[in-house]
DNA sequence: TTCGCATGAGAAA
DNA sequence: TTCTCCTGCGAAT
């Protein structure tokens, strides 16, 4: 999935073109239909994320929760505000959705791989609106002037306000969510070292921290030169922070550019190539096979609880 | 045109 | 651990 950078990135799309007002909310593919009427006409008051989990409040006292699984992904249409001041906005945020770039004309260029969309103008579809829905959407949230499509969560539902804080309270810290960086921090060392699970398992486990998926899993292991491999409990207590303190650092990076860039040894110009090329952009995910780029060991790929793990046999070790 | 795989996770066994 | 949800891409056919 779009890891937690992605859905910080949606909830702050939402908050600056549909929150604060009223909203047709509609689910053309039927299967959200009942919760959908709750919420049509009402307003949207703030759209924020905590881990992989989207909570959009509602005037009516409802919570719209949201998580997009291995293939959900939110298309916007019609005005979109750039997340960056100053670039193009984002059409698609969620799972790749590279062929959209095919459909919407001519003067987009396709966006970064990994988070799939494509980049354009603002507004950055042409045709009707609201356009037609393409494909099965489960929810659409409109406004006058801005659409936004979820198509394959694995969760979406409504809840009330005290139902979704119980499912934030499930969830371990999340940087980009927590007011406490320090104080989450610890935490997160206690929730890592209690355990003999492989670390590798802990890091992806939302239960322990939140918002780390496959991808953050594997560079921020690689970064840390630690093999995945080794049980939590084995794990020292600065090791343990370490890894916090680096999630805490890529997290922000990954929601300002909405790519996930874990190299810190390129240069500006590489850096660049790197937001659009993603051979460039990782230390070791998606590398099996091809040499470590720090030892020229080959990148081992092996299975961990059904996931694809990568690492650096020679460069991650146990402490 | 078909098939396997993917940034995920809850349920079932 | 395995199944299942359910979407789209890209390699293979």
């Amino acid at each position: 999935m779009p890891e937690g950078h992605t859905v910080h990135r949606i909830a702050r799309q939402l908050t600056l073109d549909l929150v604060g007002r009223p909203l047709a909310v509609s689910s053309p593919q039927g299967r959200f239909a009942a919760a959908a009427a709750r919420l049509d006409g009402h307003v949207m008051e703030s759209a924020s994320a905590v881990g992989k989990h989207l909570f959009c409040a509602f005037s009516s006292g409802d919570v719209l929760r949201v998580h997009l699984g291995l293939y959900g992904a939110w298309d916007f249409h019609g005005r979109l505000t750039p997340l960056t001041p100053g670039e193009a906005a984002w059409g698609s945020l969620g799972a790749p959705r590279l062929r959209r770039a095919v459909r919407m004309g001519e003067d987009e260029r396709e966006s970064p791989a990994d988070e799939g969309g494509l980049v354009a103008g603002v507004p950055h579809d042409d045709g009707p609106f609201p356009p037609e829905p393409v494909g099965a959407v489960r929810v659409r949230l409109a406004s006058n002037t801005t659409v936004a499509d979820l198509r394959g969560p694995s969760a979406c539902e409504v809840l009330d306000p005290d139902e979704a804080a119980a499912v934030v309270a499930r969830l371990g810290p999340d940087p980009a969510s927590e007011t406490d960086l320090d104080a989450a921090g610890a935490e997160v060392v206690r929730r890592l070292r209690a355990r003999g699970v492989a670390v590798g398992q802990l890091l992806m486990d939302q239960s322990v921290v939140a918002g780390i998926g496959n991808i953050y899993r594997a560079e921020l292991l690689f970064r840390a030169r630690l093999d995945p491999w080794t049980p939590g409990r084995q794990v020292p207590a600065e090791v343990a922070r370490a890894l916090w303190d680096d999630w805490a650092r890529l997290l922000p990076d990954g929601i300002a550019t909405g790519v996930m860039l874990t190299r810190e040894d390129l240069t500006p110009d590489e850096r660049r190539a790197a937001l659009t090329d993603r051979t460039l952009r990782h230390w070791v995910y998606g590398r099996a096979g091809e040499p470590c780029r720090v030892c020229g060991t080959p990148v081992v790929v092996e299975d961990m609880a059904a996931r694809k793990l990568y690492r650096c046999p020679r460069c991650q070790t146990r402490p």
